[in-house]
DNA sequence: TTGCTGTATACTGCATACATTATCGGTCAA
DNA sequence: TTGACCGATAATGTATGCAGTATACAGCAA
């Protein structure tokens, strides 16, 4: 009775839980850029003791969370319009190698993957679902990152891609996420071709694209 | 009188003493790959108590140095030649693009400092003063990372140059750091010609070798 | 009103204590 | 001898308590 063994060891440490639940809450905009994240606070609202929440608090400030003073306390980390133009750089040269290598290996169940993908995206900007536009988009980039190789590159651009979600969120604007779909498009077609340079370029293109408009809408509002 | 404030709030935390003793100890070897690292052992031999140990725990498992299975313990991460390969790999594509970035950053100074260091590097081999050489490369290739401009690309390089540093140790080979030697005066000399993608290719060169030699020496030992 | 000062409060950093779980060794049966 | 079961031991995960320090606010002086 091999299924048993299934589901076993799913018991997440209160940290872990802990980490989860502010990480979230900070990808999603709830807890602000700069708002005081205090331990007694946190304990008290789950119920639990200060020390999972502080052992949290060290793993979200490696991650880049949250900016801890000490004796002073944690606040959600800020981030400039420089760090959104640095993180676009990078995005562009990682998913850009990710898309150069991964032509190789990518099979014809990812390339539909992807194509079934761009269309879900589609249908979510009709609905307006900006949040499952926004878990498609990373999906289908997460497809040829991933399959590039490296994994180390790919555990980084994750990281990355997680920490400037929050940012993201205000980059479904109507009338510019339609570009990013057409881009996908070629994108998926150089794939196709199995044409490694024209799908880095591509790929640099896209990232390129929404560092633009982001910096616009950011100097917007 | 001003100077009174300078060195104020030199106080470092016991869980950021701890993370950097810890780190130190396995960067240079003295904590082997997949040995066991107790939190009572360390608490009895740093004479304190395991709270500051674990939240150091945390840190150094998301920077990459630890494994932690929950409740059953921490031990060194192990390295295969396979995260040696992808690691040299993202150092190619990191520095290589910083290069090219710094091209128009550097200043004469730099330059005259990657020349100087260069010539302390010779002396090192000459002393066969492996740490020494280690140091003096790390600190030639992180001038014209972090002139490039990318902060967050900086601090990434830095992250993995520090964990795949141990490994690094090896490299020291009489005989083949003269190659890297001389690569550094070949991209010092397209830093002062202002060459952008000269320098980057060369770049990349250099972290071939050093992945070259790397992957050959673990392959023999 | 404005600025300083002192006290009170609250929070962080660390230590200690308890609960729970994994590991190791021994005993016993086959 | 081998394998399984079981208890002792030790380590991890969590809670609580205490010391030191930063923040806030009230009171007082100019």
């Amino acid at each position: 009775m091999p299924k048993l063994k299934i589901q076993i060891d799913n018991h997440m440490t209160l940290r872990e839980k802990i980490v989860e639940t502010i990480r979230n809450a900070i990808v999603n905009g709830q807890l602000p850029a700069g708002s005081r994240v205090a331990e007694p606070d946190l304990a008290g609202r789950f119920g639990i003791s200060r020390t999972p929440i502080r052992e949290a608090f060290r793993q979200l400030e490696t991650e880049g969370f949250i900016t801890v003073i000490p004796r002073k306390g944690a606040i959600v980390a800020s981030l400039s319009s420089k760090d959104v133009s640095d993180f676009y750089d990078l995005k562009a040269i990682l998913e850009g190698y990710a898309a150069r290598s991964a032509v190789e290996n990518l099979t014809e169940k990812d390339i539909a993957k992807m194509d079934s993908l761009n269309h879900q995206i589609e249908a979510a900007v009709a609905k307006k679902d900006v949040r499952k536009v926004l878990a498609h988009h990373n999906e289908f980039h997460d497809i040829f990152v991933k399959a590039c190789g490296n994994e180390k590159l790919h555990t980084i651009v994750q990281s990355l891609v997680m920490q400037f979600q929050r940012f993201r969120l205000i980059l479904a604007v109507p009338g510019r996420i339609e570009g990013s779909i057409q881009q996908h498009w070629e994108i998926i077609d150089a794939f196709r071709k199995r044409d490694g340079a024209l799908a880095e370029s591509l790929v640099q293109k896209n990232a390129f694209y929404g560092k633009k408009i982001l910096l616009q809408e950011l100097a917007k509002g």
